[in-house]
DNA sequence: CGCGGTGTTGACAACAGTCAATTACTGTGG
DNA sequence: CCACAGTAATTGACTGTTGTCAACACCGCG
């Protein structure tokens, strides 16, 4: 059991968080230049962002400010009620998820908030939340209102992050109509392929995929939930992928082997890119 | 087979359409006063709007020019194709159906628009279209482009008709993700029950509903592409719920026997409401 | 009359949920 | 250092549900 020769370093694929997420009042929140553009909460951000638009100087401004005032949420901790209003936020390190609890007790993962995305759509400022928002890793957010306010044209000067913005909201569309997809015409191990597919992209975007893999900190139950199958079923399938080659999760850490095969099994389809503009 | 005693009329359990929906040229559509506003175009609209937020006088004007310019389409014809820009409608008459083309030939609806619903969210104008929108009647719409205007605070003069849009909007969403939870986490008889009920009260607020049943022109295969299933499967939960004496379904009339029931065996929650400010 | 679309039914196989028991790994407290 | 409990992963056996295949009835239409 003890064999790990050559497998990837965990280090190499990280969540999100900085490297020593407890301990170091890290750098990059405060006004030192742009220390670790790279891997901290200002590049995560700086890197969505400019996929879905090119951001000015003055844009690029107003994302540091929001990475100025973090704030850390335990795993397990809910970051919206359902049913409540909440300001939305933006994740900049972990991993959250949208979830609705059903009277039996089960619950159903709608989809996942990972670095550089929003905690809940932007557009529905000021009506109560469809579902809960949770935490599933120690996770940090900042605040998403001066997005908000520059979707609503209340700030009609920054017309790359107004964009992005509008785009996220699309996006968030997107993944919600592919979940119902995977949910209501895919088979089970094709399930689980689609949404493998669909988090190394999304990582990948936000620079914390690796060509072939991505650090998944999501037990089993959490992809049952998000899978709409048991516990027991998703084990089964990780088994059976790894026997077939296809993928391999060890240490929290998931490796796609076989992209074709992993695609034709989804039924995946190219992601929407966008020309920035 | 023949036995036809008591059962409600199809005829006072109409799809939206006009009575008389081939022969003659309607009143509703000319500046004719408000001639049917109980079953005609301009009174779903104005029905479903006023759900939704309290409409002023000129706001209702503003409906009332929407229904001028009404479009036809026949059944099975796509009003907007997936992957393309297409300027959002408003439904006034017959259903639709949002879906998406799976690579294997199968396809997911994702959700339908029924009289007083918008065929695409309108925050998504100059996006292309994540899924195709197919009439499933003969339809008829008129151009939402008017709301998006409101919506997109072009128009500050409405403030009751840019909160029924954002509303709108939100209470899709909220569709969306009760098409998840019922895909995800519900068994195949409470997923019908639960799109059985949903659909009886979206109906309910456009007045197209009786206290206990509504039209449904869904053949067994909309059905199955709605709640991913198989069509024999559909037939099979149908007979079932029957002969529970949970609803019945004739002629293309569902009505609801047994609402207790039905909720339980859904899992149902009172759907969002909201007070008309 | 034949035709295609729809609804219906039976038989069977494949799939997925449940229950139960075991293992591994963690952090805790003795 | 070890015992302990708690969480997660794993596996087997069994049951119930769902998909698939096939055949047939019904209906409106040309």
């Amino acid at each position: 059991m003890a064999r790990d020769p050559d497998h990837r370093s965990v280090a190499s694929l990280p969540l999100g968080l900085l490297p020593a997420i407890p301990g170091r009042s890290d750098p990059d929140s405060t006004a030192a230049g742009l220390p670790d553009r790279e891997t901290g909460r200002f590049g995560v951000l700086v890197r969505r962002l400019s996929t879905l638009a090119a951001l000015s100087a003055a844009e690029m401004n107003v994302v540091r400010g929001l990475v100025a005032d973090v704030r850390r949420h335990p795993p397990h901790s809910h970051l919206h009620l359902a049913g409540t209003l909440s300001p939305a936020r933006l994740v900049v390190a972990g991993w959250a998820c949208r979830s609705r609890a059903l009277p039996d007790g089960n619950r159903q993962v709608l989809g996942f908030a990972l670095p550089g995305d929003l905690t809940e759509p932007v557009r529905h400022l000021g009506l109560p939340l469809s579902c809960a928002v949770v935490a599933l890793t120690e996770l940090e957010t900042v605040s998403a209102q001066p997005l908000a306010d520059v979707a609503a044209a209340i700030d009609p000067a920054h017309p790359g992050l107004a964009r992005a913005t509008r785009l996220m909201a699309y996006l968030d569309d997107m993944l919600l109509c592919d979940q119902v997809v995977r949910l209501g015409r895919q088979s089970a191990p094709g399930r689980f392929a689609h949404l493998m597919l669909e988090l190394h992209d999304r990582l990948a975007c936000v620079g914390l995929a690796s060509d072939d893999g991505f650090a998944m900190p999501l037990t089993h139950g959490m992809l049952a939930d998000a899978l709409g199958l048991g516990v027991v079923q998703v084990n089964r399938i990780v088994q059976q992928l790894r026997r077939d080659g296809l993928l391999e999760i060890r240490d929290g850490v998931v490796t796609l082997s076989d992209f074709g095969r992993l695609q034709a099994l989804a039924g995946w389809k190219a992601p929407h890119r966008f020309s920035v503009q």
